[in-house]
DNA sequence: GATGAATGAGCGTTCATTCAT
DNA sequence: TATGAATGAACGCTCATTCAT
């Protein structure tokens, strides 16, 4: 009862990180615009400046969301270890298949990291996403389920590539993706 | 004679890719300004448009110019099918590590034609790069160089999948780009 | 006890109000800002306008409380007129060098005038300040502390205008206050 | 007939300038709208930013162009250092009736020095002035105009503290000018 | 070929103010 | 009394583009 304004408060800045979130789907954020942002949802341009103080805040919230959004915490799953890595990757690909923008808006804040906009959160999330994919790797292969030859490291290192380069083709070419990541995995178990 | 004045003109208009290639490379689109690309080459705004009627057709343009300068060309190679592979990678994985911008403005474009820019050009693109890894690994199948239960077209589509994401990483991480094409090689090798 | 909150509010008027002052004080009408002045208070802008209907409200009170502290009750003071108007001239001196904004802010309220937005309010400031100092000039030279050849009203006029002036440069060249002051006093003096 | 465009481009920039000295007469800085002062010359907003590229840069050239209409240069009239003085003091006076407005503005670019926005130039005019009187008193001493035993540099002072006060008076008591000035003549030249 | 000058449309942001709670 | 949430209007400024010269 006491904490509804601060729900509906709370609320209301979802909603208007999702419509930016939809607008960089759509325009990127080359077309990224506050007062269209701000109109998707029905208010007023300076009412969207009482929940994010600049445009840049309202992007980091979408930045967040995104990481939030994006299906890597490869080691919270049940089964083997094996199996797990199989739920991983399958997952990121319905993740692809299904909702493709999440991938595409992904390469965009990487693009944007890349000119150093605010790279530490980035990093942040793809060492935590490299780091479990380690540890996955290291436990299956102490446990006997993939060849002692392999090196985690690199294997992880491999996977991420392959994913950010199957999200960058997911709205375009959805079947590829799933062919990429099949024989990732034929690979990896190949004998 | 005559077409000195032509070939002037195709300087100037070089010029005016390169520089805006090289505004995209450290902005971004959304970064990008007719006016920074112009008064870069040291010319009048207006004058820019002498040489490209929109700023669309300048991003034309530009990515022509990158598709041309990535070294995808892979059936012309010397050597083996296998050798030419080979080749192909460790070109690819020299630019990527010597020019990375070059593929992360390859990305830029990329997330534009998803938005359905000028979508064509980078089908053209993709699908000439495919066919042609398809038939050097039919070659190098038949020849013996690799398994044949490999299936070239899953095989390529993972390859181009791989740079894809190695791309995007390249200017930040280059060392995995190393390793992770190293990795790819092995396993097309492996027994 | 029943007009203690009446105080309370009083006491919260009079923060703002001085508030508001130093804010002009600071960067002058051209940039006083409503929100500023309540987060400086530490209120809710929305609460600034239970204690003053509208900005120029604030701006009013902040002129009568400007007017209110400027030490020119020329005729209350002890002693002979030519006492009185030296202890006049000294006060204003004393008040240019000890809180010179004060002078500031007064030029910046009369230059509101020019432009007509509450006029009569200054009018009558300077009106009284006028008559009671051409009131203690009679009075002096009626009693012979100056040559009876003196016209008031243009003393008066003169010290006035000489006292703007000074004010005006009070934050910037205090030495200057000092000698011109003194100069007009030995004017009004000599022989 | 080659400077017609050069001098066409100063022509658009004065009138520039002195549309925005008149906004300033009628709302001070804090009505200053760039807005106001392009439509008033019939331009569009953009355009004003050709001629000036930030609405502080057209503010600068405002105050210029009062420091340039002021006039203060008192060593280059004719006649003795009496007659060049009370010359000085006329045309000032002369100022104040027929352009009050021009002090107006004069005060207000002093105040905003206060706030130090751009305190050098109001430096200089200032210093300026004071030397060109001193140099004068000291002349006018010298050849016995005035009596031996003034002290130029503060006469110079009061005369402009004084010049300050008029000004600032100007637009709603031209009268009081006129009174001060020649009250600050007879004392000047008393015995 | 090249530019100075211009512009309509729009940008991110801020303003004083309101009002239900 | 006090505030969170909202807004219309505007602000300084920038954009891609045009066009007479």
């Amino acid at each position: 009862m006491a904490n509804l304004p601060q729900s509906q408060n709370e609320n209301r800045k979802q909603t208007l990180i999702l419509a930016a979130y939809k607008a960089i789907t759509e325009k990127g954020f080359e077309g990224l615009r506050v007062r269209d942002v701000a109109s998707t949802v029905g208010i007023n341009p300076a009412t969207l400046y009482y929940y994010f103080p600049a445009k840049e805040d309202l992007i980091d919230s979408v930045s967040a969301f995104v990481f939030d959004r994006l299906a890597v915490n490869a080691d919270e799953l049940p089964g083997t270890p094996k199996e797990q890595l199989h739920t991983h990757l399958t997952r990121l690909y319905r993740q692809m298949r299904d909702e493709p923008e999440l991938f595409t808006v992904l390469t965009e804040i990487r693009l944007r990291t890349v000119r150093s906009f605010s790279l530490q959160v980035f990093v942040e999330f793809e060492t935590a996403w490299h780091t479990k994919l380690v540890k996955l790797l290291q436990t299956g292969i102490r446990q006997g389920y993939w060849p002692n030859y392999l090196e985690p490291e690199i294997i992880a290192t491999t996977i991420i590539t392959l994913m950010y380069g199957a999200g960058l083709q997911a709205s375009t070419h959805p079947r590829r993706i799933e062919e990429s990541i099949a024989q990732l995995e034929r690979w990896l178990t190949s004998r």
